[in-house]
DNA sequence: CGCGGGGTTGAACATTCTCAAGAACTGTGG
DNA sequence: CCACAGTTCTTGAGAATGTTCAACCCCGCG
């Protein structure tokens, strides 16, 4: 939140696997790292390296070994995962600011998600050994880590519990009221985070059935789609006990 | 895995909400506290507390205020969840050694969950204050947390992805699977970790699906069900291509 | 011996998926 | 600015998968 020295739209370009000495990119907007002093700052920024994707492109697969943590600093990741039978299930995106890549830092060394660029991205790198050196010299990263990791923990657990008990319907009112919640628009409209595709992937259906549900929601008189992705929620609480 | 000085089966009375003073009981059963030397164990020692816990009753409730830690000392703890529509998940079953609590611990103070002992059960409890104070000054604690968060939340996301793309056979086919090799049975016969119906509500459904699903299982050749909730692979290839 | 919870079974029903075809949109290059 | 290609999205109909509800069983335990 603070300390948003670089500017606003995020957009910088680190150079294409190099060092990146003297600026702060995007060290300085992630969130577990912006309360350190400037001098601890600069110290990180050294040991940091930056690369490119286009869109399009896997950034990491799962079984692949991992060495490093990666951070967006512009661009956009998608972030999914492969069933047992092969069937792709949406995680999450991954905006600038957000990291990846932690999983397999602590514990098992080998992916089990997909990473991939959902536009041209930046990311920038900080491998395994010097972020465990960090942390160890200044455990309150740590603590920012660990307070990430409890809200993805709970953003997960959340979601698995919504799947296993909800039905399809219920699930997509919840999303559009997290959707209008996120995004805090005034006249309740907003534009979908992701096309209906990663939309069904991420609440656990089909398109075919995102499709005919947002249909029954405007028949009901609950929303109005319009065009761009964008929906106008004209009943939250119709919409909430559906 | 080392350091198991206080005995085999976890049984341990650390009396009832009292300091319990120089012994190591529950703390030095805790994967993340057991690489520390003696003496810095002992401090934690020192603010440790204790309490049990009868077989059923709530040991917190989503929405409540949480202050700290709890480490299973012995017996068994049932973490479940309630979805917007009121119905109840599974989450998992904590058993010695296990903690939890450190959602709120770190982002909002406030439970999620519901952790209720599934049997008479004891648990140590480390104040929220008190552990930050450990976590700053020993940051090797923190990495041990941290790798414990990785492993819950690439369990959890499995879960998601599991119950949002496979049907409930195959899931409950997995499940299975895990059980043995979890439990590394050599004639392919184990106890199944739960009744039928927490397993229902954990795989995300009924349980007179499980039910069903077992018997055709049973049918096919693929196991043989016992008494006692014991269960006999007899051709885990083909229940793992369900 | 009777009680109660878990477990099982059946039949009807609800929900969602699948497959297939067509419509609408997006971005591209002329 | 338009036409085209490739998606993404929509809609329909039939089929699969699971749920619900109700009855019943079974077993362990007091």
């Amino acid at each position: 939140m603070a300390n948003h020295k670089c500017g606003h739209n995020h957009g910088h370009d680190c150079g294409h696997g190099e060092r990146n000495h003297g600026h702060k990119s995007c060290v300085s907007l992630v969130p577990i790292f912006n309360h350190l002093e400037d001098e601890q700052m600069e110290e990180i920024t050294e040991v940091i390296r930056s690369k490119s994707f286009k869109k399009g492109e896997i950034i990491y697969r799962a079984g692949e070994q991992s060495d490093s943590l990666y951070i967006v600093s512009n661009g956009r990741i998608r972030i999914y995962r492969l069933s047992e039978s092969g069937k792709e299930q949406l995680v999450r995106f991954l905006n600038p600011g957000d990291f990846t890549g932690e999983l397999a830092l602590f514990s098992e060394a080998v992916h089990e998600a997909y990473a991939q660029a959902a536009e041209k991205t930046e990311v920038c790198l900080i491998t395994r050994a010097d972020l465990q050196k960090f942390l160890m010299k200044y455990p309150s990263i740590s603590l920012k880590l660990l307070e990430e990791f409890s809200n993805r923990l709970e953003q997960s657990e959340k979601q698995t519990t919504r799947v296993s008990t909800e039905k399809v319907e219920t699930r997509l009112a919840l999303f559009l009221a997290e959707c209008i919640e996120s995004q805090g628009a005034r006249p309740l409209e907003f534009t979908l985070p992701m096309s209906k595709r990663d939309l069904a992937s991420y609440i656990g259906t089909t398109p075919e059935t995102i499709s005919r549900k947002l249909a029954e929601f405007e028949d009901a008189g609950y929303i109005r789609q319009k065009p761009q992705r964008r929906i106008e929620v004209l009943d939250l609480d119709g919409l909430l006990l559906v």
